[in-house]
RNA sequence: GGCCCCGUGGCGGAACGGCAGACGCAGCGGACUUAAAAUCCGCAGCCCCUCACAGGGCGUGUGGGUUCGACUCCCACCGGGGCCA
């Protein structure tokens, strides 16, 4: 375990003491190597990778499209974890190369965005120049690793040349709309005519629809009109919501940066505003978003965590009549995805934003206190969603109209509450307090009805006893325990038929006394500790179910019956139940949902509403549209500007791009109201339609060249620059185009048939599971739609590395101390320096303020690049966290410093191969090394790939010793398996055994399968499963040859000692178990 | 609260359902050395028995289950971490 204090450790690498060998490996010699090395790679462009149609580009090769995430070059510089991926895919490009593949392997800067301009405002430096020296240092950095990047196709965010890009998609997105019928994104010239054909109408929200009795004719509307029609469609579009409004940062954040209410920059207090600006209509995809993701090679979580953002329910809008006084009956519409428990909706709530509040209050009901509702209305609109949600009181107000519940006829209360919000669904509910536990809280708090409409099988168990028990059954010494039977009966017999277990449990009942002690179970089994558990448990004793029973509190037989006669077995029990079960209570005239399954049920009640008009089949997305619009300076600007009528108009894409003006002063107004910062670059933002290169609309006339208009001055979030950087790589200084078509379709074909996406792995950490990838993959999707990209997904393959953590101490008090005060006193043992007390060593998260953050530049100043990049590799498997020991690091040393002295003589500098053929075992050993490494590597597993060539250089350890040469046949192949891993150590020694030419684009070793098996196998004896001794078997015998072969072995029959072979398992080339 | 992941020696970690602990760190012993470091060779899960050899038992968070056989699969629980609320 690393030491808090530096190890005082005389021998580190790079301590050179006076007799070291003057060729020894050391730090000195391997920085001299790796310096020497990178500047040849730069200077021959070893890795400069040519596009189709370029000098050098050989088509026959396969491609790999292995990517990165944009780093966000902070001030900082790398930290550890930064390597660890790019090590990774560092490894399998280098190694894909060596099999003949045109790899692409690009790296550059997401350099735009919040903690650029902080750190700016911090140190009084234009972003500008800050952003600048954090890219250089990054560079410098990543250089220093020696990773293979085609360093000509390098950009950051903040080009010109680049985000005049970003803008033009902007603009596609702005001029773009989904078409219903097949949810494609189609250009907005394509709705314009069609609607100018008349094939479609205007409905009354100025929507676009198939004409038909409810619609207007185009034609019909005046020009602001169709402009509102035009605008209602777009993909990119201004709207109001609430957003996150950050004063001290002066910007508005997206969900994912607002962590508990603050800022995830900085920590500040977040607001909830109503605010307009621009968003984009991601919702509109919401369905292939999801569908898309199934043939996606992404980690299973990945997946399931972007499906639960997308959020897609199923259920039904249901309509509740209500009757108001003068209007009569109007429709109140819920969206529920539990409509199978209609017959139990027994009240409903609305929010306070709801229309329907206005209206009461206008027209009061009978029981309606106007006063009291409207001073809650008012009250609860001023608390943010976040409060309302959180809140453990329930608070409402009786509106004083009742509904009718469609289902029972019934006439139910209709209430107002805050929990219920207006922004999901429709703002209203049905409430079924007896499966829904807010519903249940609230029915409790104010006394309204709950009743049962779902059991599960033990609860109906226990309604099926009180209905058919017999009247001896019924007494109070005798019930309990029957039922107790019957539903430990029925718990572990799921298909068991009640009539039958009933008869069953009575019979035992009469000829057994033990109460409870029929089967012996784990004693710490805990009694089920919801009603609602009661069945979930298998192979509990009576005892058990006993005490389940007694949960209830039930008084006697007649007690636990009224509870079913009542439907109140939930109410009283003290909790909803939500689970799956069976449906009770639930039918009417012309409808039945008893019996059912809750999946049938729902489809049955579905049915049954959308014959009689009462509801429809509604499917709900929980993702919202993206909100795209920042209040800061260090972001693209929008290619956007308005008229005196504060309508917006795109600039034209031959004007692209609008550059961002230089602002001296770019600190925020710390202010509750939210203001652009480059409304202070007045002189940019105030133009004529000319000047700034208006873009005329389809269907509208075109503003004169004259006509005043000011600039978008809100800019795009960090989100828009990295949303598409994965395609600009492709052809990354294209002038012309986003991206050449070619080199697009050529870098982002999918690697097989029925594979969406284009880059062939992605590299990066699962922080961007939802936001960046989700708005990536919809950008995406649109320029598919549009015909500008070839791929329907982005990221075909993708690959979370772990997160590197790092070793902290803990008071007794479970506080952490920081590693500058920690002292190790013993191996293993720490205190604190002030107080002399002890501390546990625990893993923690690398953070500044605990003093345990590992800087790369140090590290590799200690032991080299590629002892580092064998260490980070070395650590564990790539997608675990695992914790940063830098006394580790020399373990991985002392390898490279092994396989060197192995081919190099440490006193003279010779390389010592010669041309002598290697011994048997070696040969084996080298060619199941080249297997076991080929297919580490294919299966992402760096750790045991590096494991095995540890191994194989041991053994070679004993070679060299023995002969004072290694075969230069043994010597070759080991220096090529191990260049994907330590590239530099490779190139040299590579040079040394004669080469001239870089190894990167030698083939990798390929194994002699039949070097890789042996002729003889030890194999395991067991006997009834444990091992009792080994033997040597022919590889190649036959299963029952070996059982022969075991079975007469003195020794194995000795062992057995004449008892019966029951039976003989024989698993080839591994073990045999012999079953007495 | 929901979803997901992880619990294996002193530490990081290996192990297609088939010999648990590969490999590395730390540790111990030896060789070399005046000595130390470096280097090389070797030992090493825990316990019992034995002078020793040999042998035996227990072991992958806990309790169950499936299986000839479970670190691996299933169920429940405990503990740690991540994401969402």
């Amino acid at each position: 375990m690393s030491g808090p204090t530096p190890t005082p450790n005389p021998n580190t690498p790079s301590g050179v003491s006076s007799d070291t060998p003057p060729h020894r490996y050391t730090a000195a010699l391997a920085d001299q190597i790796e310096q020497r090395w990178q500047s040849h790679w730069e200077a021959q462009q070893t890795f400069r990778v040519p596009n189709p149609g370029e000098p050098g580009f050989d088509a026959k090769r396969p491609k790999f499209y292995c990517l990165d995430m944009f780093p966000y070059p902070s001030g900082a510089g790398l930290h550890v974890g930064h390597p660890e991926g790019y090590t990774a895919t560092d490894i399998l490009c280098r190694y894909k190369r060596m099999c003949g593949f045109n790899v692409l392997h690009p790296m550059g800067y997401d350099a735009f965005g919040l903690p650029a301009e902080q750190y700016a405002i911090q140190t009084g430096v234009h972003p500008a120049i800050t952003t600048k020296k954090s890219i250089e240092t990054f560079r410098r950095q990543l250089k220093r690793f020696g990773f293979c990047y085609d360093w000509s196709r390098e950009y950051a965010t903040i080009d010109p040349a680049y985000y005049r890009w970003t803008q033009w998609i902007f603009l596609q997105l702005y001029n773009a709309w989904v078409d219903p019928r097949d949810a494609k994104a189609r250009p907005i010239a394509d709705l314009v005519s069609r609607l100018e054909s008349g094939e479609l109408g205007v409905r009354p929200d100025e929507t676009a629809a198939a004409s038909g009795a409810t619609t207007r004719a185009w034609s019909s509307l005046d020009t602001d009109a169709k402009r509102r029609v035009i605008d209602n469609h777009r993909l990119a579009y201004v709207g109001e919501t609430t957003v996150n409004w950050c004063p001290a940062l002066g910007t508005v954040l997206a969900n994912d940066e607002v962590i508990d209410g603050r800022s995830e920059r900085g920590g500040h207090p977040v607001l909830r505003k109503p605010l307009r600006q621009w968003m984009f209509r991601i919702t509109s995809l919401a369905q292939r978003l999801l569908d898309d993701l199934r043939p996606l090679d992404w980690p299973e979580s990945t997946k399931a965590q972007q499906a639960d953002w997308i959020g897609r329910s199923e259920g039904a809008e249901i309509d509740f009549p209500v009757e108001m006084k003068p209007a009569g009956q109007i429709a109140l519409r819920v969206f529920t995805t539990r409509p199978d428990t209609l017959f139990g909706a027994t009240y409903m709530v609305v929010a306070p934003e709801h229309p329907i509040v206005d209206r009461v209050l206008a027209a009061p009901g009978p029981r309606t206190h106007a006063d009291k509702v409207r001073e809650y209305a008012n009250a609860a609109r001023n608390r943010s969603d976040i409060e309302r949600m959180e809140s453990k009181d329930k608070t409402g107000v009786d509106l004083g109209v009742d509904a009718i519940n469609p289902a029972t006829g019934e006439r139910i209360p209709v209430w107002v509450a805050d929990y219920v919000l207006m922004g999901y669904g429709t703002g209203a509910i049905m409430a079924v307090p007896a499966h829904d536990q807010r519903d249940f809280e609230f029915a409790q708090a104010f006394n309204l009805p709950i009743r049962d409409v779902v059991y599960n099988r033990a609860i109906l168990a226990m309604r099926f006893f009180t209905a058919h028990a017999h009247p001896d059954d019924r007494v109070d010494e005798q019930w309990a325990g029957v039922l107790a039977d019957l539903l430990g009966m029925v718990a572990t017999n799921p298909e068991a038929d009640l009539v039958h277990c009933l008869a069953l449990a009575r019979s035992r009942r009469l000829t057994r006394s033990d109460v409870g002690t029929a089967v012996s179970i784990g004693q710490d089994l805990a009694v089920a500790d919801t009603p609602g558990a009661i069945g979930e448990r298998r192979g509990v004793t009576s005892i058990i179910w006993l005490d389940a029973l007694g949960e209830l509190r039930l008084k006697n037989f007649a007690d636990l019956a009224s509870r079913f006669a009542r439907a109140e077995f939930h109410k009283e029990s003290g909790g909803a139940f939500d689970a799956a079960g069976h449906l009770v209570n639930s039918a009417n005239k012309e409808v039945s949902l008893d019996g059912l399954g809750v999946d049938e049920a729902k489809q049955r009640i579905l049915d049954w509403l959308e014959r009689t008009g009462r509801g429809t089949r509604k499917i709900n997305y929980k993702l919202r549209d993206w909100t795209f619009s920042r209040q800061r300076y260090w972001g693209e600007p929008f290619p956007i500007v308005f008229d005196d009528k504060g309508n917006h108009h795109a600039v034209s894409v031959d004007r692209l791009p609008v550059q961002l003006p230089d602002l001296s002063d770019y600190r925020p107004v710390v202010s509750d109201d939210p203001s652009p910062l480059l409304e202070r670059a007045g002189a940019w933002a105030h133009t004529t339609a000319a000047g700034a290169g208006v873009a005329p609309v389809p269907g509208l006339p075109s503003l004169a060249p004259n006509t005043p208009v000011k600039r978008e001055t809100n800019t795009m979030p960090g989100s828009a620059g990295s949303s598409w950087y994965f395609l600009r790589y492709c052809d990354a200084h294209n002038e012309s185009r986003f991206v050449g078509e070619e080199a697009e379709r050529y870098w982002m074909k999918p690697p097989r048939k029925g594979a969406l996406g284009g880059v062939d792995f992605y590299m990066g950490g699962n922080e961007h599971a939802v936001g960046h990838l989700l708005y990536a993959r919809f950008w995406h999707k649109v320029l598919f739609d549009l015909g500008h990209v070839g791929t329907p997904e982005p990221f075909q393959r993708l690959f979370h590395q772990g997160l590197i953590t790092a070793y902290s101490f803990q008071r007794a008090d479970k506080t952490l101390c920081p590693n500058d005060e920690v002292e190790e006193i013993a191996e293993g043992r720490f205190i604190e320096k002030a107080t002399g007390a002890a501390l546990t060593p625990v893993v923690a998260k690398m953070s500044k303020s605990l003093k345990n953050v590992v800087n790369p530049d140090e590290i590799i100043a200690q032991f080299g690049a590629d002892t580092f990049r064998l260490y980070e590799m070395y650590m564990g498997p790539l997608e675990a966290s695992k914790p940063w020991n830098t006394r580790d690091m020399v373990g991985l040393f002392r390898f490279l410093q092994r396989v060197w002295r192995n081919m190099i003589d440490e006193q003279t500098g010779r390389c010592l191969a010669a041309d002598a053929a290697p011994d048997t075992p070696t040969l084996k050993l080298l060619h199941r090394t080249i297997a076991g490494v080929r297919k580490d590597i294919e299966g992402i597993s760096f750790n045991t790939a590096i494991a095995k060539l540890i191994e194989f250089n041991n053994h070679l350890s004993g070679v060299v010793q023995g002969s004072g040469a290694i075969p230069r046949s043994v010597a070759e192949p080991l220096t090529l398996l191990l260049a994907p891993f330590a590239p530099h150590l490779a190139e040299e020694l590579w040079q040394r055994l004669g080469h001239t030419r870089t190894l990167a684009d030698e083939p990798f070793p390929v194994a002699d399968e039949s070097l890789t098996v042996d002729q003889e196998i030890e194999i395991a004896v067991q006997v009834l499963g444990k091992v009792r001794g080994k033997m040597i078997v022919p590889a190649a015998a036959d299963p029952k040859a070996v059982e022969h072969l075991v079975l007469n072995d003195p020794k194995v029959q000795d062992y057995l000692g004449g008892k019966p072979v029951k039976k003989v398992i024989v698993v080839p080339g591994r073990l045999v178990n012999i079953v007495v």
